[in-house]
DNA sequence: TCTATCGTTGACATCCATGTCAAGGTCCAG
DNA sequence: CTGGACCTTGACATGGATGTCAACGATAGA
């Protein structure tokens, strides 16, 4: 496919889609007349990077662990020097931390998002908790 | 206490802590001298900002969120105006979908780091799985 | 064939979280 | 009273993910 219906598709944009190709996120081939062509297994590895990338993680680690991930799972010994491996280890704890810190705070809000509704569902009684309405 | 020791306290800079204030998303009283004075309760709150910026979320949301968290169980009611209330329940979705593609993604990269673990554990043992060596 | 739509590259603009630097005020210890 | 450590504000710089625009080539449909 060409580079707009892999936008519309991954709901990014032709223009990321060439920055994430400078990346090296992603290599698609050429047409013969010089147009980018995407593999259909490019949808889910473009969706991949966009998750990853609004989850926090910047392209240069994207790239990194973007081979650990792929389908059949392949294992790439050529690539796995022990830097990288230390570098997986480090992001997986930071991971780890992200979604900790992102649990607990959403948690948070959606209890004050309850609290919230259930004040303003009875018709107007300030103070509830433990008194049974 | 004073914005170099908040910054030490709570691994920031400074600077950093001039922005958040500039932001909204901290207000410090100030001394005679026009030194910044911080409460000691911003300690955790700056940790929960720097937490929440490292999870991805941008300070213009987080300076929603803040209000909702503090931690006397105090609820806003002032300022839970509907579409307010709104952003919060969206928020709360994509935090959701966030922690989501994290765990996914994390828990792949650790999958990847456990079989090149039990690679490299035993003396060179190609295939390994469902053999047992 | 004309024109709309899509593609190409390259450059420049923007937003956001930070860093850095300058010029100056405060304060304490020697 | 002086030097150093800390504070102030303000400005400018930077890196990363994006937007936008210009100038041009390719393609397909009326």
């Amino acid at each position: 496919m060409r580079i707009g219906e892999l936008a519309r598709r991954t709901e990014s944009t032709p223009r990321l889609l060439r920055y994430y190709e400078q990346q090296g996120l992603i290599t698609p081939r050429r047409e013969a007349n010089g147009y980018r062509a995407y593999d259909e297994y490019l949808v889910d590895r473009v969706l991949q990077i966009r998750g990853l990338l609004d989850a926090g993680l910047p392209t240069r680690i994207i790239k990194q662990i973007l081979p650990c991930l792929d389908a059949p799972r392949t294992i790439h010994f050529a690539d796995a020097t022990p830097e990288m491996l230390a570098t997986l280890e480090s992001e997986t704890d930071r991971m780890t931390r992200r979604i900790l810190c992102l649990t607990r705070n959403r948690d948070a809000i959606r209890e004050y998002l309850e609290v919230v509704k259930g004040l303003s569902e009875p018709p107007l009684e300030v103070q509830r908790s433990h008194s049974a309405a």
